[in-house]
Order: C-alpha cells, then sequence, then structure tokens
DNA sequence: ACCTATGTTATCGC
DNA sequence: GGCGATAACATAGG
C-alpha cells in the first residue's frame, strides 16, 4: 500500500526496531529488485555497519547507515517490510533480508517486483535524478498553490506525478480530492483560490491522519472515502453513489454530486 | 481464463 | 517541453 502515508509508517516502525544493531549479513533472495547495486556489494558494504537514522522523502525510504551511504528502499505497489525476532521465519516474498549480529533481522518484502532496493551515496543527488518534487508534507500553501496552479493536466494528474509533489499515490488522492470536493478532472490551473487553499490543507489533514491511525483504513473518521473506495458505494456525505473511472490511466473514485466538475 | 491492483518509466502522437 | 493515452514490468486474488 505504499504512498507516503504508507512509508511513513514504515519509516516509523524501523526507527522504532531496527536501528543500532550491528548488521551481519544481507541475504539478496531476489536479484530483481536490486537497482544499480549488485548483490555482491549489498552483501559485502553492510556487515559491520548499523542502521543510524531514516529518512522519508515522498515515497522513498533511506536507511543510514553511519557510513557515508544510505540503504534505499523503494515499494512500489506490494512492498512491506518486517522486523523478525526469534522464531519468525522468512516468507515467500521477502526479497533482501537485512540479519542483524543479535539475531534480529529486517526483511524487505515485495509481492510483485516493481520496487527496488538500492544503496545511495547522497541523497539530495539521488532525489535530483530522480526528478522528485518537495515532499508533501514539506509544501508550504504557497509554494504549493504555484506549483500546482502552474499545471495544464488534471489536478489528479498533477496531485501524482512526483515531480510536482513526492508522495500522493492514487488511493490518497482520491480522498483529498474528494475531502476538497474536487472533481479529479478539473484543470489545475483552472482552480479558485479557495479550492487550491482546501486541497492544500485537506492533503496535510489526510496524510497527517492515514500516519496517526497507522494507515488502516477502518480507522479514518467515518466522513473519508477510503473505507468505501468502491464503485456504487454510498458516499459518506451526501448518499449519492460513488462512481469509479479512469483518469490518467488509474482507476479514480468519486462522488460526482459533492465534486462537480 | 479473465480482470484488477497502493508505482514508475518509456513511447507515441498532438 | 507539456500533456494524454497506452503499455510494460510481475504477481496474487477474486
Amino acid at each position: 500500500m505504499p504512498e507516503l502515508p504508507d512509508v511513513e509508517v514504515f519509516r516509523k516502525y524501523i526507527e522504532s526496531k531496527a536501528m543500532n544493531q550491528e548488521i551481519s549479513g544481507v541475504d539478496v533472495n531476489t536479484k530483481r529488485i536490486l537497482k544499480n547495486v549488485t548483490s555482491k556489494k549489498l552483501a559485502s558494504a553492510l556487515p559491520g555497519l548499523s542502521f543510524t537514522g531514516t529518512k522519508r522523502h515522498g515515497k522513498y525510504l533511506f536507511l543510514d547507515t553511519g557510513d557515508g551511504f544510505s540503504v534505499m528502499l523503494h515499494f512500489g505497489m506490494t512492498g512491506d517490510v518486517r522486523y523478525l525476532t526469534d522464531g519468525d521465519k522468512t516468507g515467500k516474498h521477502d526479497r533482501v533480508v537485512f540479519h542483524f549480529d543479535n539475531g534480529k533481522a529486517l526483511a524487505y518484502s515485495n509481492v510483485r517486483l516493481l520496487g527496488a532496493v538500492s544503496l545511495v551515496k547522497d541523497i539530495g543527488t539521488f532525489l535530483g535524478e530522480k526528478e522528485a518534487g518537495p515532499d508533501a508534507l514539506d509544501y508550504s500553501n504557497d509554494q504549493f498553490k504555484e506549483a500546482v496552479g502552474s499545471r495544464k493536466s488534471m489536478i489528479k494528474t498533477a496531485l501524482m506525478d512526483q515531480s510536482v509533489i513526492a508522495g500522493l499515490g492514487n488511493v490518497y488522492t482520491d480522498e483529498i480530492l474528494y475531502q476538497s470536493r474536487i472533481h479529479p478532472e478539473k484543470k489545475a490551473s483552472g482552480l479558485s483560490e479557495k479550492e487550491k487553499n482546501a486541497l492544500f490543507n485537506n492533503m496535510r489533514k489526510v496524510l497527517k491522519k492515514a500516519i496517526e491511525k497507522d494507515t488502516d483504513v477502518s480507522r479514518l473518521p467515518r466522513t473519508y472515502l477510503l473505507p468505501r473506495r468502491k464503485e456504487g458505494a454510498e458516499c459518506p456525505s451526501c448518499s449519492g453513489k460513488i462512481e469509479k473511472k479512469y483518469v490518467s490511466g488509474r482507476p479514480t473514485y468519486y462522488c460526482p454530486r459533492c465534486q462537480g466538475k
């Protein structure tokens, strides 16, 4: 489920479990998940080091080693992490497992192989190469309005464009647009000041709420679309029907009555 | 067997 | 270069 809130929850999880434990070895079970690094390199660079800190930018997660480079984790659509303690077994989809000298381990799992694991020397350089825009939660209201308002694409496309805003994906973009009562196909540059302000405020509200609830959709407020993100579901606000339409090639759920064009 | 899916990247045409 | 549409990647579940 990795969008910004999911990756932030992963980050906190790793921060609370896997810090400052000496890495004893790295198992690469699926070489295809590695990008710009060989399994040999990964397995030789990390032993003796430990994870000393974490950083997240958009959907990218970085585990610092304190030795001038970080492990970069990207999760695609199905990535996850698990801290393995005594007796926990690795699963079929654990693509890379970082073992610690205390017997525990951190597993990066991914059903589909759309994600990536890599080593990154300089995070800023890496993000520059990826053309990542500012993180969604680092934007000021004015910067946000300028970045979004200058786009000629549909608002949903602009919000999901990682070079404009890093971190928003298909699911949370639907929620943000729903909360803001804005149709996903409205032209970004045609939004009013009021609409842009609402978008900015709801973006922060939705992302923070999702993080606060550990991205458990069943714990989100009743006024949220996510728990009912299904075609034909009842709109939590007007009791109309939720519609599904492909926007920018992605399945998009919205309430045509609340989110007029 | 067919369709769907939380992401990214490349390609084609306008 | 921007933008929309489309496909590709790989896999599990309905």
